[in-house]
RNA sequence: GGCGCGGUACCCAAGUGGUAAGGGAGAGGUCUGCAAAACCUUUAUGCGUCGGUUCGAUUCCGACCCGCGCCUCCA
């Protein structure tokens, strides 16, 4: 079965496939790089993460690019009031966003662009626009992109343009555009202000046409998708639409993907909220990557994600029913042969989730197919009935599951030791307010060596002290028919 | 005002014209020297309200109520 999913252009689901070469040409809006990420960012990111590792898992290969958006005038504004240059202003933050990226387990993009290495182009691109009479120049300098030059504009974002054109003129005096609709493709210098000399003048890009520049320099005119968030579909898609058609009489990108916002608690995520948190604030809150992106991941990418804290305990719980199934499956010792019930489980639960995640990257769906492979393995394995031949089907299964939600390797505690340490480099944190060091893996492994020596001489004082002196260190100890097994909290 | 989305158990959430997935929490139980762990079982005669279509609707249609998003920088 092919994979289904929304266009936004379309509004219908679609059948998605690469026009060429097996390879998905797609381009996602990238970060602006003022500030650290947060948690809406990164729901978008992740959604996207999910679509291309499901694109992998089906067999294509992708070709995916991701602008970072380093120059706008948020930039341009904050670095001039810390006296820094843009570049030194953003450094800090793209590093940011990357570290953060990998705390959620959110693959690279195959090429990460930056808007400041392509401004030539970008003017060229303008030129171009304006020698078609589709851009304009005011006279202070900025060029402006004419709407009433492309009458599809609008076919996106679903507006009706229609009265938009020439001579329906509202509130144009203050920037002498010829219609208020049009949008700045190249803003004119600002007192004190950066600005970059190009063909068509000293001045600084708009923020729409980076996206139609690079995505089209490393995708080619026509590509196969374009991803962003839900709020970008207008005015920046449309914009992007409308410069790269008009120029190229081309289609510009045959499928838009929009992730919905995410709500925390209910509203929509804002500072004077109150309910705005980076990702590094749930993290230096002890709030674990896994837990964040497995809530993230829970809910399907076109509904509205109410993030909440009691929903991010819940993931934490769901992570780690799973890493659970998964040591117990990998430390079992099992009679030879195989179990039919098991056998089918496991292939049940492959094909559920990939009939999931081709139904529109139903996340939801196809995490209850791992879910339900997990139950009923385990009701196998608690008769003793799960045979060593089910071990591997078992494992691919989880696997499979894993390829997309990526949440099984705990690696949680390096990732939120290390945002300690960012805080407290920071002043974010006090030094009081570090934990210790996380005890080593050999420390533990030790220690249950110790308690197990004390329990085989029935010495349980000594083996309960020893599990109360893990469990202080953040170590859960459980006692299995097979053995010892031992997470972190 | 324009465009769009959603209201399913205590919470999150899937889904279908034929009788409600999954996760969490609660309750009960199994295993265990013990265990906060692990595992199992269980929890919606009902899917916002009211009408309509139908042999049959949570699922289709209509109206209404409620919540949310976009329309301006915003993932």
């Amino acid at each position: 079965m092919p994979l289904r999913l929304y266009n936004t252009l379309s509004g219908k689901v679609e059948e998605f496939a690469p026009a060429a070469d097996n390879t998905v040409r797609m381009y996602a809006c990238g970060p602006t790089v003022y500030d650290y990420g947060h948690i809406g960012n990164f729901r978008t990111f992740v959604a996207v993460d999910i679509l291309r590792r499901f694109l992998r898992q089906s067999g294509f290969k992708l070709q995916h690019v991701m602008n970072i958006t380093d120059v706008d005038d948020k930039i341009i504004r904050n670095a001039a009031r810390d006296k820094k240059t843009v570049q030194e202003y953003t450094r800090k933050y793209e590093e940011a966003f990357l570290e953060d990226m990998g705390s959620l387990n959110i693959e690279r993009p195959e090429k990460l662009v930056r808007a400041t290495e392509h401004i030539q182009e970008m003017a060229e691109f303008i030129a171009e626009l304006e020698k078609k009479r589709i851009a304009y120049r005011t006279e202070d300098g900025s060029y402006y992109f004419r709407i009433a030059k492309f009458p599809e504009y609008g076919k996106l974002s679903k507006k009706d343009f229609a009265g938009m054109e020439d001579g329906a003129r509202v509130d144009v005096d203050e920037y002498e555009k010829d219609s208020a609709r049009d949008f700045a493709l190249w803003k004119a210098p600002k007192e004190g202000e950066a600005f970059w000399e190009s063909p068509i003048g000293p001045g600084r890009p708009g923020w729409h046409i980076e996206c139609s520049v690079m995505s089209m320099k490393y995708l080619g005119d026509s590509f196969d998708l374009h991803a962003g968030g839900e709020d970008l579909t207008f005015p920046h898609h449309e914009n992007e639409i409308a410069q790269s058609e008009s120029l190229t009489g081309k289609i510009f990108s045959r499928h838009w993907m929009h992730v919905r916002f995410l709500l925390v608690e209910g509203e929509k995520m804002s500072k004077s909220l109150g309910n705005f948190y980076t990702l590094r604030d749930l993290l230096i809150k002890g709030h674990k990557p896994s837990a964040i992106r497995f809530l993230l991941t829970s809910v399907p990418y076109r509904k509205q994600l109410n993030f909440t804290f009691a929903g991010l305990e819940q993931g934490a719980k769901s992570v780690e029913r799973l890493r659970t199934f998964d040591a117990r499956i990998r430390m079992s010792q099992l009679p030879a042969g195989t179990n039919p019930s098991a056998q089918e489980a496991a292939a049940k639960a492959k094909s559920e989730m990939r009939a999931g995640m081709e139904d529109d990257l139903n996340t939801a769906y196809a995490s209850a197919a791992i879910f339900d492979m997990v139950r009923e393995a385990n009701i196998l394995a608690d008769r003793g009935e799960l045979r060593e031949g089910d071990k591997t089907p078992l494992l691919e299964a989880l696997h499979q599951f894993d390829e997309i939600f990526a949440v099984l390797k705990d690696d949680d505690a390096e990732k939120m030791k290390a945002a300690m340490e960012w805080a407290r480099s920071h002043g974010i944190l006090k030094e009081s307010d570090i934990p210790a060091d996380a005890i080593s893996d050999a420390d533990v492994n030790r220690l249950i060596e110790e308690r197990n020596a004390a329990k085989k001489a029935r010495d349980f004082a000594r083996s309960d002290a020893i599990r109360k002196q893990l469990a202080d260190a953040g170590i859960l100890v459980e006692d299995t028919k097979d053995g010892i097994r031992w997470k972190r909290k």
